[in-house]
DNA sequence: ATCTATTCCTGGCTGC
DNA sequence: TGCAGCCAGGAATAGA
């Protein structure tokens, strides 16, 4: 599942690719996979140099000399440059001088085209690595609610998925279900702190590759062998020995060391 | 404002 | 070996 870690492998290896050159024309292949009109998309891509590449939380921006192209990943979005269109290929951008292949087994991605940056993306809460531990932890203080939910929740926080949300609050010792509203300033720190070093570590091995996230080049990450929680359901705490523990919060599968998290 | 449940989707896994 | 049923979850949506 591509999460802040995975995108920004994603976007650097693109930028490092596409800036400067000219999308000559886009193919799409189904509807589900478009968010907006997909004639829009093909109309006013086409002929466009693409000046940057950048992530906004999970959103892939490109920047284009009119406009800018969104693309999220969704669950099983793949960008792959020059490789062979296969079964779950969606969209096609054929380049002034390669390809790139967008292929979703699951069609959860979406890519949007907007003159300007999209409102639903503007309106995004902050990069989970810009904002300040005080800025942070007031934000967290403003809201009640379970914590899992809102590091979950995009407009709260940009870029933080299921796995580094579990991973993230493993680390700060603070159980899903504590209370935003009631969580100490030490211990918000401590989350933000963890935060950023969670996704930091990450980006530094290219993501987790849980299922079948791959980079531009198909390679996996390997951020998945460093998990402490995530997935280890059953298996020892590294901290303390506990069997992690399992459970269901806002619908998502939730891993904790039901001995180091305490409520 | 916060919460819960539902929907989308398919490959991979489990159990019979 | 085959097959039914379940599970994974990002985000939009509806309803309480």
């Amino acid at each position: 599942m591509p999460e802040l870690p995975e995108v920004e492998t994603v976007v650097r290896s693109l930028a490092s690719k596409l800036v400067g050159h000219t999308i000559l024309r886009v193919e799409i292949y189904t509807n589900r996979v478009v968010r907006g009109s997909r004639n829009a998309i093909i109309r006013n891509v086409a002929g466009r140099r693409i000046e940057a590449v950048e992530r906004r939380g999970k959103f892939i921006l490109l920047q284009l000399d009119r406009g800018v192209l969104a693309i999220h990943l969704g669950m099983t979005g793949k960008l792959l440059m020059d490789t062979a269109a296969g079964p779950h290929t969606r969209a096609r951008l054929f380049l002034d001088d390669g390809e790139l292949i967008y292929d979703d087994t699951r069609m959860f991605g979406k890519f949007e085209w907007g003159a300007a940056l999209p409102a639903h993306i503007e309106k995004l809460g902050p990069e989970p690595l810009q904002i300040s531990a005080a800025e942070f932890a007031a934000r967290l203080h403003s809201r009640r609610g379970m914590v899992k939910p809102l590091l979950l929740n995009q407009n709260f926080l940009r870029g933080m998925g299921n796995i580094y949300v579990d991973e993230s609050l493993f680390r700060a010792r603070t159980h899903p279900r504590a209370r935003a509203e009631r969580i100490s300033r030490k211990r918000a720190l401590a989350l933000h702190q963890a935060i950023v070093e969670v996704l930091t570590l990450a980006i530094e091995h290219r993501g987790s590759s849980v299922s079948d996230y791959v980079d531009t080049d198909g390679r996996k990450g390997s951020f998945q062998l460093l998990h402490q929680v995530y997935g280890k359901e059953g298996l020892p705490c590294p901290r303390c020995g506990t069997p992690i523990r399992k459970t269901v919060l806002a619908q998502r599968g939730t891993h904790y060391c039901p001995h180091c998290q305490r409520l």
